[in-house]
DNA sequence: GATGAATGAGTATTCATTCAT
DNA sequence: GATGAATGAATACTCATTCAT
């Protein structure tokens, strides 16, 4: 698809990631992040195909690492407390990381069409799944509830954080977004009625 | 802002629904809409001051309704569980009563560029207040932790159902939202761990 | 396919006609046709299709009388002699009556691109059975010889008449096209060693 | 202007007359004809000044020799009539020879802009000027008619030829070009009505 | 001589909004 | 109030040509 070589690659995706997070989505044009990246508009499509091929290239550069990270790093973990405590931490920390990436992920590339939206979905699936497999897990050890509907409480967990995510990046990033981990843990854990044993 | 004068108005409204839902937001034209409601582009303009206008009317006048009805029915309600069993059933109940209307509001309307969504998280505002009563009641009397962060409880609850219905919206619908509530309540009270008592 | 009412529709083709043949085929952007027709940019898609649309639009309305014409003038004769030299007389006529619209049928319209020449020969297509209808006539009446190849007799006559013509227009219109239909008629008739029987 | 030393200079004309004839005049990029020539889109630059100097040297490379060949053959000729015969019959046979060639120069290059065509037009002067000496020498030797316009004459001439010879190219191929040639003739010397003495 | 990555000018078309009737 | 013809701003993408290597 888009040619990985050379740095103008990263380059453009960088540019874009500023442009959209700065003027907006709609107000992203491609003479626009050509400029930002420091090339004229026609070498853009030396390596994207089109427009919204950026738009994937930059979620996929920037989101495919996203999901190993967390990936290896629940890896580690023995317990299914300290599996979700680490995805938790993991989600916050690398979009805390850069917040100028959590706008546009957040909140601008949401306002792209179905189509796009549904490459973008694409990328995340690999997410989801991961939270499927701590359920499935939390469940099999008898961590979580016997009867826990697994998609359910995927999107209980995965509902969550991006909520909390999206007010963070609303309130332009005003409070600690990691420092959140261990009280939304507690609280997907045991819910609104949990018993807070660390506290 | 609108006049609300008129048959003209709610038709209007409807034939944005119906064109939204019908052809998706990118191709939801003013004319088309003027089409639908069998009124010439130019009338549009009498009771909307842009098409902007006709969106945020839209939210406001289809979900101006839906904060109100479940206000009533939790005020009914006198244990915190039995609140919080309400809000969600009824949340799900009004958005699967017109699965047009929730494809619009989940999908096709958070296509559009920031200024409109802001206008429209406003409306959002008193939905999240009445769920931030809820908790705070929780807290007061007992039911929820002592020590339960009242924003995140609410980005819980509000997170987790906007997924679950955005969900079921991507499925087309394919499974019953209502039936989900108690399940849905319990994780929401119990966490993933919690005990099911009424299963 | 083009809407044709109104006088907007004619203002623009004639518009059409008069940018190509100032500016040439590769200049007449539609805005600079909009603007000579003394309208907006988009107005040009109120009645046509798309740039295309003009152009085929141009020749039909302004080429499709054309065969008409010579048609109903060339019934009106009754030798083969006389129906060819008003074959002959009107194309001449009307082509040289109207020096832009010779030079955008005779030059520019044929660096259009494959597809719209296409079209355009369609409407030629009429043209050409006409003089078939003659060579025919003219074979079983025995003024044509007996033997002649019909189809090669239509490409003597089309050939040197819009040969003829093309070196008119690229002379800049600098001698009489009409002054020649006798001369001509007399070539196709008997050839070039012919005997010029009413000189 | 354009070097011809090397062997490049060649292989990118003949890859220029394949991509048109391939892919149409549109269609055929400067990068594409580099391709097809095996060389960098660099290096067409050091044997052409642009785009165009390909198109005209092409013309002029394969057209060059067509008017020698035939001045060659007529040169032979004694009587006006075998010289005519031998013009039609080496203008059919050079262009039936090579039909990817017919197309570019019949067709594609057409397409082409005004100034493009006009230095087309020149390479052709010369072909025209071998046609008006035909004619002037068979008005000397009274063959032709002593009133004969040689300007029209040759206009007829090259007219049907060119006709005759689109026609082909149009009908892909599919009838001899060549066997046409004596009936052509006759037609050119006789006219319409003309006694086909041979016959 | 040869390369090919980089350049950047140029343009058809859509659609929200207006305003004369 | 109602109409709908007219407006005109705004933008992605191609491809001939250059020039550093």
């Amino acid at each position: 698809m888009s040619k990985r070589k050379g740095q103008k690659f990263d380059k453009i995706i960088d540019a874009a990631v500023l442009v959209i997070a700065k003027h907006g989505f709609h107000q992203a044009q491609v003479s626009k992040i050509a400029k930002e990246a420091g090339v004229a508009d026609g070498t853009i499509y030396l390596y994207f195909k089109n427009k919204e091929d950026i738009l994937i290239s930059l979620f996929q550069e920037k989101m495919g690492s996203f999901v190993e990270t967390s990936n290896l790093k629940i890896k580690q973990e023995k317990t299914i407390e300290d599996k979700l405590n680490v995805l938790i931490s993991s989600h916050f920390a690398q979009l805390e990381r850069d917040y100028h990436l959590a706008v546009v992920t957040q909140l601008e590339l949401r306002q792209s069409k179905v189509e796009l939206r549904q490459r973008i979905n694409q990328v995340l699936k690999g997410y989801l799944l991961l939270i499927d497999e701590i359920v499935q897990e939390g469940k099999k050890s008898g961590t979580f509830h016997v009867d826990l509907d697994p998609l359910l409480a995927r999107q209980m967990i995965f509902g969550t954080l991006d909520e909390v995510v999206s007010n963070w990046v609303m309130s332009e990033g005003k409070f600690s977004l990691t420092n959140q981990t261990n009280t939304v843990q507690e609280m997907l854990l045991h819910g609104l009625t949990g018993k807070k044993e660390r506290g």
